[in-house]
DNA sequence: CCGGATGTTCACCT
DNA sequence: GAGGTGAACATCCG
């Protein structure tokens, strides 16, 4: 499920577990827990401690503590966040049920008996303690011209390829980079460093507003593109087929009218 | 039954 | 080094 406008999400619901004190923390699924601290008892060292920030890089969640270790949780397609029982992702996502306790991760409990909850079915995410964040590029909602730039310089690589690759730039998963691209009129295949400083200039602008819309809308399914891209599927601007191919290794689907 | 799905990492190629 | 591919994860949906 989520790209950067679902875990911007969850931030904003993690803010709700700031300040409490954490009474336990639980990690049915060892497996779950990951990076060089990775353990049955990862997390252990957090009880007593209180969360002080909750942030964002791209589709990773960072939990501060005022003294401790950095929670870093990365959510792959499925997971989901949940804090005394209210699941961020809220009514409006179409998308499957997620409601098996079997699926809980990792948990932290605070002494006033709420629960901070990390689900995932498919255990595609992870839970990590300091995280390694170097690898990671500028997150997708705060580049600017010049950095937006810089990920798509001197590469022959397909522009979308380029927009998915996290360690360019952070945040932008297959549906909003499907949109951003049919929004923009740059097609899938361009090579990203083949754009000039005006087209540059156009993406840009796009992407500010693609995420803005698609945030006030509910989250990267909701883009113009969404119900189209399915066999037969047209152009919502101009009635072409649209055409699909795996581009970046994901599924993709474009105008090959208006898209160049 | 089969294929595909909002993600990431890694091994293995070219 | 740069890219590409496929596997792994486990579940749901058409």
């Amino acid at each position: 499920m989520p790209e950067l406008l679902e875990v911007e999400r969850y931030r904003i619901l993690a803010e709700g577990a700031l300040g409490r004190r954490v009474a336990d923390v639980a990690t049915p699924d060892p497996w779950y827990l990951k990076g060089a601290a990775a353990g049955p008892a990862l997390g252990q060292e957090l009880v007593g401690a209180r969360f002080s920030a909750a942030r964002r890089i791209g589709k990773v969640l960072l939990l501060d503590t005022e003294a401790g270790p950095v929670v870093g949780i990365r959510f792959g397609m499925t997971g989901t966040l949940l804090l005394d029982g209210e699941d961020a992702v809220g009514p409006l996502l179409h998308v499957p049920t997620r409601t098996d306790p079997a699926w809980d991760r990792w948990s932290v409990t605070f002494d006033d008996g709420g629960r901070l909850v990390v689900r995932d079915p498919r255990r595609l995410g992870g839970v990590f303690l300091d995280l390694d964040l170097t690898g990671l590029g500028p997150d997708a909602a705060a580049v600017g011209l010049s950095g937006l730039a810089a990920a798509l310089a001197g590469s022959g690589t397909p522009l979308k390829a380029r927009l998915l690759d996290q360690s360019r730039l952070a945040g932008v998963g297959n549906l909003i980079a499907d949109e951003l691209l049919w929004r923009a009129g740059f097609s899938p295949c361009r090579p990203a460093g083949s754009l000039t400083s005006g087209e540059v200039r156009r993406l840009h602008r796009h992407l500010r507003a693609t995420l803005a819309e698609l945030t006030a809308r509910g989250g990267s399914h909701t883009g113009d593109l969404q119900e189209e891209r399915r066999p037969g599927g047209r152009c919502p601007r101009d009635g072409h087929g649209l055409l699909r191919a795996t581009v970046g290794g994901r599924t993709t689907w474009w105008c090959p009218a208006h898209q160049r």
